[in-house]
DNA sequence: TTAATAAAAGATAATTTTGTCCTTTAATAA
DNA sequence: TTATTAAAGGACAAAATTATCTTTTATTAA
């Protein structure tokens, strides 16, 4: 019987969460505009994710109002195109909250610029290049990608 | 009974077990020269972190060789100069591994410049100022901070 | 040599995050 | 109206992370 733990298997900048959140919107957004609705299934196999927990993570983009779903045949996700204009960071904002934007990286709770904590100036600059980022690029730009075949969601060429 | 999961409570950049060595091992650099062994106590205290768990983060750094301990009496735990001058890096890198400079934001396993995600070309940069803040920027760049009384680290103003 | 001190190591507990399964609700079409 | 479909919601379960407690080991000083 051993209990190691060595370090942290891995940890990014986004919640596992997030990111199929984040992979979910960009997947609807990438979609033809004639496929009006897409199934959970289909959004979990595109973006090759658990299918149930992806359904949760659904549920609070579309209570955020990031996502519309209909229930019954024929029914599941929309992304409507007001949604598509809109910066990838509230899709973060919805699912992580804005600590990543906001919080200080060393943990502490009080940390501003008059009350720094000793690596404030080093990653403030990080903060606001990614905050930056994240208000500029919209879902739709990074949809882009994948529409022309030039970024990938699942491992395989889209074949739209 | 309710079992409600709104949004992942507070997600930064570094895990709490990496905030807390990176925490720990500015303290450490702060300390006055003549100070040679900290205790694993007043560590705790001067970075307000829970002293047990602290206690393992710790012998990481000290396997890692980024820190050397000393048991019994006036033991403790000290940094060495030639560790003062290493990048930051190098402790995000003996915690949390390297995920966070190298994997894919959006969490595909296959994500490079040549089969990117979607996101890729917008998180490249990011990525690549943390690299570079975190390569360039020594734990000694980040103690000096405290040193002057310009940072914190525990809430309270130093007064070595 | 022994007692005291402090870190290392071992074991376990609590919490958070991630993941699954089953039932309910809403919508559609026969 | 009824059967079918698909999302919503509720209840758990598993895994990872964070945290604590106890025992062991090494060091120092009396």
């Amino acid at each position: 019987m051993f209990y190691i733990w060595l370090i942290n298997s891995e940890k990014g900048m986004f919640s596992k969460s997030c990111q199929y959140a984040i992979n979910a919107m960009i997947f609807l957004a990438a979609m033809p505009a004639d496929q009006e609705r897409v199934g959970l299934k289909e959004i979990a196999q595109g973006i090759d994710s658990p299918l149930a927990f992806t359904a949760k993570v659904l549920q609070i983009l579309v209570k955020a109002n990031l996502l519309v779903s209909i229930k019954g045949p024929h029914g599941g996700f929309q992304i409507e195109d007001r949604v598509r204009k809109l910066p990838l960071g509230q899709v973060v904002q919805a699912i992580d909250g804005d600590a990543v934007f906001t919080s200080c990286a060393l943990g502490r709770h009080e940390c501003s610029d008059s009350f720094p904590c000793p690596g404030h100036y080093v990653f403030k600059p990080i903060r606001d290049q990614l905050t930056g980022l994240m208000t500029t690029t919209t879902i739709e730009d990074l949809a882009i990608g994948i529409r022309i075949g030039m970024a990938h969601l699942n491992g395989e060429v889209n074949t739209y």
